[in-house]
DNA sequence: AATAATTACATGTTTAAACATATATTTTCA
DNA sequence: TGAAAATATATGTTTAAACATGTAATTATT
């Protein structure tokens, strides 16, 4: 196994906490440079699936953009033109909301499903990860503690002022 | 605290397996998005400062950009302008290597340096993750074995050809 | 030694991220 | 109600990521 200090080549850490924010990067970008080459042979990338997956999970049924930047994986994300190049590839339309004409009604396309579909049929996600389901779960509950800002006194890495 | 099911509003997953990958990526990002906005206020980008940081480590000695690229955390990064950026700002010399022409040595510059004490001085790194020294380490070797390809029996996720 | 293969890096180009600002609509509430 | 605040999205601009290709130097091969 090449634990993070072979993969950088670095053998010292200032502190365990430092490492792991390291290891953290590290596998994400790992992980994720796996995705994008796996995406890129379906005509997309990780936030287009990213999107489509959260559509997948709303259909029959339109959500707005909004609702969509709310789910992402990177909130950061520039939905509006993200949501441009999907419906340029007729995998999503986008028509403005009748109820409120400042949003849009975002809607998965039958091509977009068929898209996901395609993409299911190769992914095997359970198998990304080399971890047991028992390992899976206590690194995803790490993750989620590791988040919460109110768990441990202060974080001076938290923004600057918090009201 | 929040779990990942209610930061992205998604309340169930095909599997712990695919529940984790999103929770790592949803994580990493949320970490570098407050990392960025720190790093801002020094006038550079987290790619920019994981360089400075591992040319400190070798500091006084200077490295090729091939052993920085090997280093990085992101193992896409476009090395080359990513140093001339720095090499700009006055933070790193580049000078071609004189025993492989084709190679350069690059040094950080003692500006450089002091942008880095500046950094530690309002950066606890051991603060960023709100856990603790024991489930940190817990967490890093979760994190190991997560990339470890020989683990499990065949990831599908695996490069197509694997010869 | 001559040729081929590899390595280190640079650069051109396309696409997307980052950031700020604009616009139209809806909500709030004095 | 009517002005101010908030919301949803679009868009302009700068910067960086992504990908391919190019070039010079070095190493390997026969």
């Amino acid at each position: 196994m090449k634990r993070i200090e072979e993969e950088i080549q670095q053998q010292k850490f200032t502190s365990i906490h430092q490492k792991v924010v390291v290891n953290l990067i590290y596998t994400a970008n790992w992980l994720q440079n796996k995705q994008q080459k796996f995406f890129k042979s379906f005509g997309i990338t990780g936030q287009q699936f990213n999107i489509l997956r959260i559509l997948k999970g709303h259909f029959p049924k339109s959500i707005s953009g909004a609702e969509i930047k709310n789910r992402m994986l990177d909130r950061n994300s520039d939905v509006s033109r993200l949501l441009d190049r999907l419906a340029s590839k007729n995998l999503i339309t986008k028509k403005t909301c009748p109820n409120d004409k400042r949003a849009s009604d975002v809607h998965i396309t039958e091509q977009g499903i068929a898209l996901l579909k395609e993409v299911d049929k190769y992914q095997k996600y359970d198998r990304i990860l080399s971890i047991s389901s028992e390992e899976a779960s206590i690194l995803s509950d790490l993750l989620d503690k590791s988040r919460d800002i109110n768990r441990m006194g202060d974080p001076s890495f938290a923004p600057t002022s918090i009201t």
